[in-house]
DNA sequence: ACGATATAATACAAAGTGTTCAATAACTTT
DNA sequence: AAAGTTATTGAACACTTTGTATTATATCGT
């Protein structure tokens, strides 16, 4: 990639960053990302169609990190035959990502309009659920469905996130996984 | 109230209603309602000073609605000295009231950026996992703190509704009662 | 050093926002 | 039913933001 592009997006990706993290996102006008990373306005829309689409592609490459790890061990084990233990360790892993990502992920997810950035986390996650729910066969006589089975345990996950974000991100990576496990 | 003012209130609410099935709240402008309701532009603005707030006050009229009966009980009835059975009998109340509102109910949280509307939603289940929590000690012992606890609480109840949505209403609400009872 | 490419700066049309004001219509009160 | 009050309309306006286009300049890769 050229190093001005490079540089370029870089300057928004940091800007955005800063502004997420002293107003919401829906009153973050695209004039605020030019000001604030000194891109000129039609070198923005030569890499970026809208706002939606800036964080989208923000939301990406976060999770991409984020989730990198538990891609590789999708790929390397056969979840059918692994025990308990290798999730506890996987979600451990998750969450000290998270957290090397806080400024982003905090500022986005204690702002307003943030659903495609939610809609990304949900997708990522939505691998562990089918994965979980898929190999410990469900009890037939349970009253919920699979979906809503797994669409709670998302959301209780990103409770979870938020809930740590509140706090300041005091309790360790271990304990939350402690928590999540506790509620399934 | 005037019945100028009742008539005003009421196409709006109308036209909002509509327009939130037809596109996300994010992308309905003020100019949509005005059209979409035949008021006029001053008009709208003695009323609400903004889009959002339109949307807030919308959201208490619903909730107000729906958690109506519930409130009633809370007054009548010391929920310290009852049992589950109360807690069921309530949450499936709410849902025959949500039930009621399903149009708008389900427009909105079908959409992006319905923030607003979610946390009115949230407020009042808050009431409920207080009350829950602190009429069922809390097990030191336990994991999870109690806010936290109450948190998924509420977000496992707004996802067990969405998925009611997702549905398209076919199940009924004792059956949705149930689920949400299985969580706890 | 040269050609290719990314950026900056500026201008511009289009759409939406929020305010103001005078004329008109509808309501409430007596 | 008439008079006085209040709400709505419609138009005009300044302002902000968006998205596009164009030209000149600066930086990159080879």
């Amino acid at each position: 990639m050229d190093k001005r592009t490079q540089k370029t997006l870089d300057n928004i990706y940091e800007a955005f960053s800063k502004l997420v993290n002293t107003k919401d996102y829906d009153d973050i006008t695209i004039q605020d990302i030019l000001d604030e990373s000194g891109v000129g306005r039609s070198t923005f829309y030569t890499h970026f169609k809208t706002k939606d689409e800036l964080l989208l592609r923000i939301s990406k490459t976060i999770f991409d990190h984020v989730f990198s790890h538990s891609l590789q061990e999708e790929k390397s084990h056969d979840f059918s035959k692994d025990n308990f233990y290798d999730y506890k360790h996987l979600v451990t892993h998750i969450l000290y990502h998270i957290r090397d990502e806080k400024e982003l992920i905090s500022g986005v997810l204690s702002s307003k309009g943030n659903d495609i950035f939610l809609d990304e986390f949900r997708s990522h996650l939505k691998k562990f659920a089918d994965s979980y729910y898929n190999n410990y066969p469900y009890n037939k006589e349970n009253v919920m469905p699979l979906n809503l089975k797994k669409s709670t345990m998302i959301e209780s996950f990103i409770t979870i996130i938020k809930y740590w974000i509140s706090d300041g991100f005091q309790e360790t990576p271990e304990k939350l996984t402690d928590m999540f496990i506790s509620l399934l």
